[in-house]
DNA sequence: GCGGGCGGTTCATTATTCAAACCATCGGTT
DNA sequence: AACCGATGGTTTGAATAATGAACCGCCCGC
């Protein structure tokens, strides 16, 4: 592996519930030798990717806004997704997430709270999700590039709860019923408890790139709450892939014509 | 150098006027060969901080926003910073920004221009300020470390306009007289016809880590305008401190209230 | 169809990075 | 106060990865 590549695995160890890291956890973290880790790290500092708090921990430096700024400027990206998952949030009353397929990752790029209820899943420690055992996951593989959907069926399949859908056969099913409908919809995949659908979401070139969801307690799922979830998550596909000029596959489009 | 700081230079050269890069420009802007950049590209794009256009062309990947996220969470600062600037934009009726020490580098962090008028000053190219040639650097270099005042004053100070001061004890006569004054003044001297006011910002250690400024064309300003720059910076700056914990040393805070 | 630009690739040389051991320092325990 | 087990930080020869000149095929304008 390139020494760049270790310098950026260390970038990916902050997230919001892990936010400061010390020297010797962030080699635990990364499996890598702490004169490693030091060295990469006084790069990342010199370029103002990170910083150190007093304590002597590392987080995440100012550049990295700088570096937000310009991306955003580019592509504009998060206005119009932070714009419709806080209305997904709110028409439906759960937590709306959105993920982004990043080489054989799967990243949740932003997510919005309902204010209404007490409970509600909650997103900060998810910020990677494994394809086989989310609905998200599931719809992008559904409609991703076969050789992706090959690669992740070929790999471990871990189960992270007795629901997890761990045969690779069983899987395949659960894609062509999700390509039939248009939606993904799994229960406690990934944690119990958890009722999760999802839609896909495409770029210009139509390839698929992420997956927009809604998460809610499973005890709260009703027939009447899951049909106005799945409709607003195709409204919301439609104003996330209208927003940064993404195309809806045709029949794609067809289908969820024909569900509503 | 160590390569990741050669891939971070990469990262660099991506900014609002130039977002989108090809492989032999970004080799001859960094000053490296060609198959260097590559590898290092294919690195940054693994992890998702770099993306390619379908014409072949870099830019910015959805990683820096994911990273940002997570740095605003943990250090919240964008959001302060552009309410502040656009309040100061708004009352003074220029071109605002602040701009961030890095290392040995004066990074501008975020700006906002004023509704008003047709004529302003443009920030979109100033990503990266010289120390000696703005007020925003003078302000900065007043009250640094004298470690790094040193430095910058044995280093080369290129003029860049006829106007810029190159002299390192004219500069130290400047910085006196800012220090007495509790703010930068400076015309012409970054580009001609700009006439720039700065005040210096500090951590919650009271060190000082950028700047606050507003930018008008030479040609507008007056006393009267002079004054109102003068007195929202130092607003904007105790909005600035307050906002993100900073610390406001005791004394320049009386410099201020008595030049009030 | 030719020249010059592009993105991408190769490979022997060489400089950088690695891992394990070592310091100095801190806070709590015995 | 001596000790312990952490921490952040630093050194070392051995091994690995970075390097850059030359090279490809390709496309575009002439």
């Amino acid at each position: 592996m390139g020494t760049v590549s270790k310098a950026l695995i260390l970038l990916d160890l902050f997230s919001r519930s892990r936010p400061e890291i010390g020297l010797s956890d962030l080699a635990r973290l990364a499996g890598m030798n702490k004169a490693t880790v030091y060295r990469l790290l006084r790069e990342l500092q010199a370029a103002g990717l990170v910083e150190q708090t007093e304590a002597k921990a590392y987080r995440l430096g100012p550049s990295v806004l700088r570096l937000a700024g310009v991306r955003e400027a580019t592509v504009p990206m998060r206005e119009v997704a932070r714009r419709v998952l806080r209305d997904l949030a709110d028409t439906t009353g759960e937590t709306a997430h959105l993920s982004q397929v990043q080489g054989e990752r799967l990243v949740t790029f932003d997510y919005a709270y309902a204010p209404a209820h007490g409970t509600s899943v909650r997103m900060e420690d998810a910020e990677v999700l494994p394809f086989h055992a989310t609905s998200t996951g599931l719809a992008v593989l559904a409609f991703a590039d076969p050789a992706l959907r090959a690669r992740v069926l070929a790999g471990p399949l871990p189960a992270l709860t007795p629901e997890t859908p761990t045969d690779p056969g069983d899987i395949r099913d659960r894609l062509a019923r999700i390509r039939a409908t248009g939606f993904a919809d799994l229960v406690g995949g990934f944690e119990a408890d958890v009722h999760s659908l999802a839609v896909p979401l495409f770029d210009a070139a139509a390839a698929c790139i992420g997956a927009v969801a809604v998460a809610t307690p499973t005890a709260r799922m009703t027939p009447v709450l899951r049909g106005l979830i799945v409709v607003s998550l195709f409204n919301a596909a439609h104003a996330l892939c209208a927003g940064w000029g993404g195309f809806l596959p045709e029949d794609l489009q067809k289908v969820w014509a024909d569900a509503v």
